[in-house]
DNA sequence: TGGGCTCCATACGGGTCCGTATTGACAGAG
DNA sequence: CTCTGTCAATACGGACCCGTATGGAGCCCA
């Protein structure tokens, strides 16, 4: 009420710009996250964009960073719970970062992915943070392998997801999956 | 020898430009696929392509079909095999077509995924494909969710793999674990 | 009321790509 | 040796994007 904008403000911030690009990115690949396109859809001029960004490279340089950032958050909170504890937590979490990046409010997993099998930049950068991610998940677990097959089913159920979004759901069924495999309830593990 | 031709030889066939283009999109994704780049790569200019090629669209449909078409007949050669002799099957010829990608000799699963994320009408045909592929693995098995995870993880796995050549290995690993829990060997399923 | 600050519009030059039109090089057939 | 078909070079106009330079428009505060 008192410093922000009223509904009927044109001006726009620079938070509105990311939005609009992690959108686009999500939706369309890093080469549509491109300044006068951008501008179209926010009906403003890039006047505006060359107000709150450097450059180009700014943006997508933002874009990637608090990728990272929201990334090493969820990695670190990890490390205190137990299996399953843990496993439960990760479902939850990563559905719920999936559903905030479709409206553009977080960048996406999937789209960074998709992004870094075009950028080696980007790429080395993704692939610091999976280093991150597989080590934790084979630690928690202690079976390497089951551990990578669910990691690896998480990236092609992202994959599908941004295509068919009916696929949502299936996340609950691999998440039930891994709780089964990773953590067999009561039943002991044979040999 | 007779009609081939020599190694001196700097004219291109059709198919130089699509080994290119196949490059080109594996490596760089779909706006990679541009007419003047690929001349710079293959030292010739764009009067090369505008001959082979009626025009960007035209080169960009072709990937596409013929990626169609591979997949149609892998797709179609497995309603035959019982399902281990299946699984193996379907490991080795990904195995052998992912290698293939990377010459440029084939059109890339990995490749076209990424692109049909960016691209409705490449969506809508590599999802028509893939219903296929999922309705067949879950056929053949008999057990939907697993057969579902999967294949999740197999697309995992291709994300990855264009980024970290060094996890190659994995689809081994998926493999296996595919027979084990898909096909049980000897040892009853429980229940 | 008149600066000063924030944000956007406009206009421009430079770069890259597309697709066409035209000409040129070269090999094989007759 | 010419003629013909195949493939490539050159040259051009148009479209789109980037980044800069500069000039407003509106608000806050003295």
């Amino acid at each position: 009420m008192e410093h922000g904008r009223a509904a009927t403000d044109t001006r726009l911030t620079r938070d509105d710009w990311l939005r609009a690009a992690r959108l686009a990115l999500l939706h369309a690949g890093p080469e549509a996250v491109a300044v006068e396109p951008l501008a179209r859809d926010l009906r403003v001029t890039k006047g505006s964009f060359y107000w709150h960004f450097r450059d180009r490279g700014d943006l997508l340089e933002t874009l990637l960073a608090e990728w990272e950032v929201e990334t090493a958050l969820l990695t670190k909170a990890l490390r205190t719970a137990d299996l399953r504890e843990a496993l439960v937590m990760i479902s939850e979490e990563l559905d719920r970062r999936n559903v905030a990046s479709e409206r553009g409010e977080s960048p996406s997993d999937a789209a960074i992915f998709a992004w870094a099998a075009v950028d080696p930049e980007v790429a080395r950068r993704a692939n610091k943070a999976e280093r991150e991610r597989m080590r934790l998940l084979r630690d928690l677990t202690g079976q390497p392998e089951l551990a990578d097959l669910f990691y690896y089913a998480y990236h092609g159920f992202l994959l599908r997801r941004r295509r068919v979004p009916s696929a949502a759901g299936d996340l609950a069924i691999i998440s039930r999956l891994g709780l089964a495999l990773l953590a067999p309830p009561a039943r002991p593990q044979h040999k």
